[in-house]
RNA sequence: GGCGCUAUCGUCUAGGGGUUAGGACAUGAGAUUCUCAAUCUUAAAACCCGGGUUCGAUUCCCGGUAGCGCUACCA
C-alpha cells in the first residue's frame, strides 16, 4: 500500500530467558515471524533480561535451538546482530536511563520517594475498602527543589510515569478498539530506585528504537497496553499496532503449565514429535482458513495463508489428540530417510539398535521404521512398538492373559502343531512359502479366518494382532542375521521356543 | 474488590439477520476374504442465559452468568 521503505512490517519476538520456551510462547513467535515473512518485512529476536533473578544465559542459547528446531529464523538478533544491536535488554541500560532523564525533564515523568512498605499500606488499605489499589499520586507535584534536597540527601527514589486523565484507546488487530478509562491505570513505575529500568518501559523504550510496527504477542499483555500506549505517547513516538493472541489453556480451562505434563518445546521434541506437526498445531489454535476446511499446511502455504486478521480472540484448550493425528500425519507423509533418521536415535537410546549402524543394518532398521511408524502417535513410541521383534518371550506369550482365548481355541493346538512342524522345517521363511503353509494348514484342519491367523500370529510375536505378516516375517529372518545389540529371533528360534513353552 | 478480554458439537474451528449451522480431532458403527491404534465409509454430537431491535436473531445491541487475564520498584 505505502510505497515508503519505512512502512515495512517488522516484528519481534521478545522472551525472558527465564526458563524452557513453552508451547504458548512458541506459538507467538510463530505467529511474529509468519506475519513478518508474509508481508516481507522483518523479524527481530529480542531477549527481555530485565529481571536479572530469573534470567540465566543458558535458557537463551536453549531459546535459540527450540526456535531453530521449529523452523523460525529471525533477521536481527543477540546471535545475529543487525542495525539495532544490542539485542538484549541487560546490555541497553544506557539507554533506558538516558530515556528516562528526559522524560524527566520535560516532566512527563517525576522522582517518586514513597517506599515499598509504604506503597504496600496505602495498596492494602485501598483494596480493604474496595477501592482500585491506584498511587496515591503523593510525589507527583514535588516541588523542584524538594526533589532537588531529597535527591542530594542520597534518598532513593524510582521514576514514574505521569499518566494522562483520559481513556486511553488503542487499536488491536485481533479484538478491535480496546479502552481503558484512566483510573485503572496509575501512574507507573519505570525506573527502580535500584536504577534498573522495568519492563513495561523498556518494552516501549526497544519497539520504539527499534522501529516495531506491530506488536504481536500473548494476550496477558492487554492490560498493560494502555501503560505502554502512555509512555509511547509521552517518548513522542507513533503508536504502533497490536495483536493480543489469546490464552492457551488446559484440560482444566486452566492456563497451561507445566502441572499439565510436556509443556515445553524440548518436551516435544524428546517424544518425538516433528516440528512441522507442532508448527501446524499451534497455528490451527486460534486460526483457521477462510472456509475453515483444511486441517494440514507446510510452512509455506502458512506463509501464504495465513491472516493476522482471522485469529480468534477467545482462548483456546491445548488438545494432545490432534496434536497426535498432526504428528502421525506428518510421520506417514515424511520421507523415509527422513523418519528413519529422527526415529533411529529413539531405537538406539533403548539399546535396540548400535551407535554406529553397518549399512545393511541401517537397511533394515529403515525396514523396520516403516512398518511400525504409521502406528506411532510419537516417535518415542518406537521401541515399545517393536517388542514383537526384539523381544520375543514364547513364555511370556502363553501366560498373557490377552493371549488366552486365541490359544484355548478348539483347532489352536492342531493349528500351531502342523505350523511349527511344517514352518520349523524351512531355513528362512519366505513369505510366499509362509502363504502356501497357511493354506495347506487351513485344508488340513479346517481352521480359517482367526481361528487360523491368531495362533500363528502369537507364535510368531507373541501377540494376536499386529502387522501384517509379509512384512514382519522377512524382518525377523533379516534381522536375526545382523550383528544388533539385541538378538532378533529367528522364526526358526521363536518356533522351537513356543513348542517348549506351550 | 476494580478494570479488561472471551463465549458455535467433549475439543479446535467455519459461517452468518431466514442455512439440512460446515470441516477436523476424539467417540460409536461398518468395510478392508487374520488381527490392528493405520486406511476408507458412516453415525451421533453445538450456537451460555435473559431482555431489546427486527416480519424474523444463534448472528446486531444491552444486561447477566461463567472462564481467563491485569491490578507490583515481576516479565
Amino acid at each position: 500500500m505505502s510505497n515508503s521503505t519505512s512502512s515495512k512490517a517488522r516484528v519481534r519476538f521478545a522472551p525472558s530467558p527465564t526458563g524452557q520456551l513453552h508451547v504458548g510462547n512458541a506459538r507467538t513467535a510463530l505467529v511474529n515471524w509468519l506475519f513478518a515473512r508474509q508481508q516481507g518485512g522483518s523479524h527481530i529476536l529480542r531477549i527481555e533480561d530485565t529481571d536479572l533473578e530469573r534470567s540465566e544465559v543458558r535458557f537463551e542459547a536453549q531459546l535459540i535451538d527450540d526456535l531453530k528446531w521449529l523452523g523460525l529464523d529471525w533477521d536481527e538478533g543477540p546471535d545475529i546482530g543487525g542495525p539495532h544491536v544490542p539485542y538484549r535488554q541487560s546490555d541497553r541500560m544506557d539507554l533506558y536511563r538516558v530515556r528516562a532523564e528526559q522524560l524527566i525533564q520535560q516532566q512527563k515523568a517525576y522522582y517518586c520517594f514513597c517506599t515499598v512498605a509504604e506503597l504496600e499500606r496505602e495498596r492494602e488499605s485501598a483494596l480493604a475498602e474496595h477501592r482500585s489499589p491506584n498511587y496515591s499520586g503523593k510525589c507527583r507535584n514535588l516541588s523542584g527543589e524538594e526533589v532537588q534536597k531529597r535527591r542530594a540527601a542520597g534518598e532513593p527514589a524510582a521514576i514514574r510515569l505521569r499518566i494522562p486523565e483520559r481513556p486511553i484507546r488503542f487499536h488491536d488487530i485481533v479484538r478491535g478498539q480496546v479502552q481503558f478509562d484512566n483510573e485503572s491505570v496509575s501512574d507507573l513505575i519505570i525506573m527502580r530506585s535500584s536504577g534498573v529500568p522495568v519492563y513495561n518501559y523498556v518494552v516501549v523504550v526497544d519497539d520504539i528504537e527499534m522501529q516495531i510496527t506491530h506488536v504481536i504477542r500473548g494476550d496477558d499483555h492487554l492490560s498493560n497496553t494502555p501503560k505502554q500506549v502512555a509512555l509511547y505517547e509521552a517518548l513522542g513516538s507513533p503508536v504502533p499496532e497490536f495483536a493480543h493472541l489469546s490464552t492457551i489453556l488446559g484440560p482444566d480451562r486452566e492456563r497451561l503449565s507445566k502441572r499439565h505434563g510436556a509443556t515445553s518445546i524440548a518436551n516435544f521434541r524428546e517424544m518425538g514429535v516433528l516440528p512441522e506437526a507442532l508448527v501446524n498445531y499451534l497455528v490451527l489454535l486460534g486460526w483457521a482458513p477462510s472456509g475453515g476446511n483444511r486441517e494440514t499446511f507446510t510452512p509455506q502455504e502458512l506463509i501464504k495463508e495465513f491472516s493476522l486478521q482471522r485469529v480468534t480472540p477467545s482462548p483456546a484448550i491445548f488438545d494432545m489428540e490432534k496434536l497426535h493425528w498432526l504428528n502421525r500425519h506428518y510421520i506417514k507423509q515424511g520421507p523415509l530417510e527422513k523418519i528413519h533418521a529422527l526415529a533411529q536415535p529413539f531405537f538406539q537410546k533403548a539399546g535396540l539398535l548400535p551407535e554406529q549402524p553397518a549399512p545393511e543394518v541401517d537397511q533394515w532398521s529403515a525396514k523396520l521404521v516403516s512398518l511400525l511408524a504409521p502406528y506411532v502417535d510419537k516417535l518415542e513410541e518406537l521401541p515399545q512398538k517393536a517388542a514383537s521383534i526384539f523381544r520375543y518371550d514364547a513364555k511370556a506369550a502363553v501366560a498373557a492373559e490377552d493371549n488366552r482365548e486365541t490359544l484355548s481355541g478348539e483347532k489352536t493346538r492342531a493349528v500351531v502343531a502342523a505350523f511349527c512342524t511344517r514352518a520349523g522345517a524351512e531355513a528362512s521363511l519366505a513369505p510366499e512359502r509362509f502363504k502356501a503353509i497357511m493354506n495347506e494348514i487351513k485344508a488340513e484342519t479346517g481352521a480359517k479366518g482367526k481361528d487360523l491367523f491368531h495362533p500363528v500370529r502369537v507364535v510368531l510375536t507373541g501377540s494376536h494382532s499386529g502387522p501384517d505378516f509379509d512384512k514382519v516375517i522377512p524382518l525377523l529372518e533379516e534381522g536375526y542375521r545382523l550383528a544388533l545389540p539385541v538378538h532378533v529371533k529367528s522364526v526358526a528360534e521363536r518356533i522351537i521356543e513356543f513348542t517348549a513353552a506351550f
